[in-house]
DNA sequence: AGTATACTCCGGTTCTCCACTGGGGAATGG
DNA sequence: CCATTCCCCAGTGGAGAACCGGAGTATACT
């Protein structure tokens, strides 16, 4: 019980974890982004019909995106959601962060670490930041971008 | 519900996850490889003690362990835990992999994905990739290593 | 042989989070 | 006013994490 609180305040684990949740997020903002220029608000049904994504619950994750600033969000009839920046603008890093709860601590503290245990832990902190450096290094305009060309050659193969 | 079960089979979290779990087993692996010119096994109170993880659950990990091959054990009197293999030659990855039960399930077969779904599905694969190259990138040597170095610095330090 | 020592296998418990569902309320366009 | 759409809060079912416990089994030492 002990260890486990402390294990838990450590937040070792969902440290680089990729959800569903996080898939989610990413088609809802990449279904934004193809919508972005057009500036007409989109409905969270429609992005769901179209991803194939339970709407109650995508509902909540765009909440979440909206409360992040990530999306804003219109009201009433004809309302829906728009994209708050330019697709160019949005780090996939800070989707997932935002989507994924990650809440830095400080693990230097109050319980004392064997060496072993820095070693495993410094070692944990490289593989994190490698995934890390991966999502930081693209934007939702990527995501676009592969998903046009890629399009492109769906559309080659139907003809 | 449904969506759930295919999400689930996908396999798409825990993918880079890594846990509580993976960390014990690390570390007790670690343990080994420090005692493994001395050929003699180790027992699991001793690592348990020393790296402040409790017993009777480290005793579970080093079950998997055993069965997936990287250790050995010895019962009765004197008995305890051994290296199967030489410190350098065990990749993390694989360690991770076994603790964290990685089962590849390969997603192309029923499920129709959305364009959109397999530029995520994508950029995902990539941020794996990255994460386990470091992983692969490290054996049990490694970390011997830099415990050892460590160690001589906290040394200085004390004295 | 007998005993203490260790692993082995089986099970159960508690807790947390995820994925998802549902209901009522508030704003907005026609 | 009223259909539409977002907003908030609340709850459910299941899976896995992180344990604990006991009965059984192999081994060493005397």
């Amino acid at each position: 019980m002990e260890n486990r609180s402390i294990l838990k305040e450590l937040q070792l684990r969902r440290a680089v974890e990729l959800s569903c949740k996080s898939e989610y997020a990413l088609l809802a903002l990449l279904e934004l982004s193809l919508n972005y220029d057009k500036g007409e608000p989109v409905q969270i049904r429609q992005i769901a019909s179209q991803q194939n994504i339970p709407d109650r619950y995508l509902e909540q994750l765009l909440a979440t995106l909206r409360r992040a600033g990530f999306v804003k969000s219109q009201r009433g009839a004809k309302g829906g959601y728009l994209l708050a920046q330019a697709p160019w603008n949005v780090l996939l890093l800070d989707i997932v962060n935002c989507i994924e709860g990650l809440e830095k601590k400080d693990n230097a503290g109050d319980a004392v670490l064997t060496t072993e245990r820095q070693v495993v832990r410094g070692l944990w902190q490289s593989v994190q930041a490698a995934a890390q450096e991966v999502l930081s290094a693209h934007t939702l305009q990527d995501l676009v971008e592969q998903r046009n060309a890629k399009h492109q050659v769906d559309l080659m193969y139907y003809i």
